[in-house]
Formats: C-alpha cells, sequence, structure tokens
DNA sequence: ACCTGAACACCGTTCAAGT
DNA sequence: ACCTGAACACCGTTCAAGT
C-alpha cells in the first residue's frame, strides 16, 4: 500500500478509496497481470492434457515472478474478467477430456490451488535466500536420520529433493489430470 | 516475535539468541505440534490408502488451528524429529501401496503441500473474515457471467463453490493417490 | 559469553480535517 | 463529494551497551 502510493505520490490513505483493503488491491493486480497468460496460443497443437497443462504452466510463470501476490492468490482469488476467461478455458478443456461436469468444477479448483501454491513456495525461496535455509536444513536432518528408525527416508536420500522445478510442476499437474479422470466425487452420481 | 518475548517477559531481541529469524520459530514450533499427529492410531484399519488420508487428514487439521503456521510452512519446512517422523510413516504407506521409491519421494511432497495449501487457504479465510469478501466476488462474478461468452462456467455455476471443506480435502488427497499410482516421473526408469 | 534496551526501518488501516 | 496528513497500532531485525 505505502509503497504504491508513493509510485501514485499520495499518501497510502488514499488507495483506500479505490480498495477495500490489501487483498482486494492483490486480487485486482493479479486479474490484470493474468493478461499475460495467453489463452489463444493453447491451440498451438496436442492433446488436451498437454494444452492444459500449457495453460497451467503459463499462470504458474506468471504467479512467479510476483511472489507476494503468489502467498496472497492462495487465500483471496481474483474474479475480474481474466481470471473468468482462465477458469472457462480450463473447464472447457477438462470436458474436452471426458471429465463429468461436477468433477472438473472441483478439478479445476485443485488444478489452480497447486499451481498458486508452487509458484508461492518456489518464488518466495527464490526472492528470500533466507528461506533457502530452512529447506537446507531438511535435507541435513533426512541425510543425518538413522536406517534403523526411519528406514524408509534413508533409502530414499536424496531422491526426495531430486528434479527441477519445471519437471515437478509438470509431473504434479499430469498426477493431478490422471487423478480427477479417475476419483469419482463423494456422493452418488457425480453429474 | 514481539507477542512470543512479551509472552517470555523479555524483548524481542532476546530470541535472537535461539532462532536466526521468524521462519525459523516457525518451523520448530510446527514440529513440535505436530507431535499431536498421532502416527500410532493410523494401524486403526482400513487400507492403505484410508491410513494415507488418516495421517493426511491429521496433519491438516493440526495446521487448520494456526492458520499463520500453515502459511508459513508452505515455504519454510520444519526439519525436526516430529516431521521426519511424519514423512516416514507417509512413504512407508505409499510403499504398502506399491508406489516405485522415486514417485513416492515426489509423492509425499504433493500430498503434503496440497494438505498445506489448503489449511493455510481456509484457515486464513475462517480466521479473518475479510478474505470471506474476495471468494464472494468470485462467486457474484460466476454468477454474472454470460452464457454466450463463458459458457462452460454458466452451465457449472454453483458447483465450483459446492461440498464442505472435509469433502472436497479427502476427494483432493484421493485424486492425487490414485494420480501418482498412474503417473509415472519423467525420464526413463522411475525407480 | 550471554543477554537486552532502544532504535531502525518498515507495515496496513483509520479518521478528522481539508478542498 | 472526494481526497489526504497525520496518527495509531503494529511488525521483524540489528547492534551497541550492559551484566
Amino acid at each position: 500500500m505505502r509503497r504504491l502510493a508513493q509510485e501514485l505520490d499520495t499518501g497510502p490513505a488514499s488507495l483506500y478509496v479505490y480498495v477495500r483493503n490489501t487483498a482486494e488491491l492483490h486480487a485486482a493486480v493479479l486479474d490484470e497481470l493474468l493478461g499475460e497468460v495467453d489463452l489463444g496460443s493453447i491451440r498451438g497443437g496436442g492433446d488436451w492434457r498437454q494444452q492444459l497443462v500449457r495453460v497451467l504452466s503459463s499462470y504458474t510463470a506468471v504467479l512467479f515472478e510476483h511472489p507476494g501476490l503468489a502467498r496472497s492468490a492462495l487465500v483471496a482469488r481474483p474474479s475480474g474478467p481474466r481470471y473468468l476467461e482462465l477458469l472457462e478455458a480450463l473447464l472447457a478443456l477438462l470436458a474436452q477430456g471426458g471429465v463429468p461436469d461436477g468433477r472438473a468444477a472441483w478439478g479445476v479448483d485443485a488444478l489452480l490451488q497447486f499451481a498458486t501454491a508452487t509458484a508461492a513456495e518456489q518464488a518466495t525461496r527464490d526472492a528470500a535466500p533466507d528461506a533457502q535455509d530452512e529447506i537446507d536444513a531438511l535435507v541435513a536432518a533426512v541425510r543425518g536420520s538413522c536406517a534403523q528408525t526411519h528406514p524408509r527416508l534413508a533409502a530414499l536420500g536424496d531422491e526426495l529433493f531430486s528434479g527441477t522445478g519445471q519437471d515437478r510442476l509438470a509431473w504434479g499437474f499430469h498426477v493431478l489430470i490422471n487423478g480427477i479422470l479417475q476419483t469419482a466425487r463423494p456422493g452418488a452420481t457425480d453429474r
């Protein structure tokens, strides 16, 4: 708020004429930024799964550039035209893949949550090198764990921290898509 | 920091003797709290899937009580004994389900991230009623969306916001578990 | 060596007062 | 009606100075 106000050569109080609080500001800014997600070029090729992963990766990339936004997007979703467009595109692709309607509704939420959380996690770590300390501590703890008491941990070891962020993100999307295809919602029909 | 210092009848500076920053403090507190996740009672019945969902739900419940912790757990993971115990238990259950080692390593991460993100999201919304405004705005925007330009959105409508938090969480766990079972990691063997 | 008072450099939000 | 200066009530972190 204060930084934006300064940029606009005014006091922070003036912003509250246009916006109710920081969450609302973040949601509005994110919706604007979502213009960078090119939904048109999605039809560039590949099946619906690949197209889905492409849109979601593009969404993640936008958030990745703005760690603070990613963190608040987890709690305060935008509701502007770009976000609606994104939802529509994702729902269309899921329908194309034969996912039942109700399940697709919950599915987009899971997919976007995964994308947002991953962006918040990685972007924050990149921006604040201090945050890297915590996972370094975890790596050390796993390496130092006793094979007697923690056999699985000892067996897997560094495997837990392997792979690039890109690869893990794409794998996660595919896990979710496959899972959504195979998992009925609780209750009878799952229309 | 300041609140904890006050509780301890000292100044905030004193805490920096024991802890490097807030992230480290949060990670340590969360590890302590993880003692409430009863890994023993997991063997209470059901197959490995149900047991997995039970542990993860218990983990989510702990975070749910502490919104602030949940938010920072997304970025700064604990590395204490309770967290290692939790990882070990989850890995053991995945192995029992026949998930290949390397895939299980990435899988626990996805499962815990989903649990943590869901807790951060819902707990924050519950704690700060202001945050509810944003999803209210989204509900209104979806309802007001035009069926011509956004056919899927119009068709699904309130379905997007249906279900209890509990049901969506459990469904998400099952989606991930099923997805993990069916999705190989990039690269050749996926040992 | 271990601890801490006081200060530094920030936040978001409110509200009375101005134009 | 629209805008805003100034204040309120907070933060995390540092560091010189104390015991």
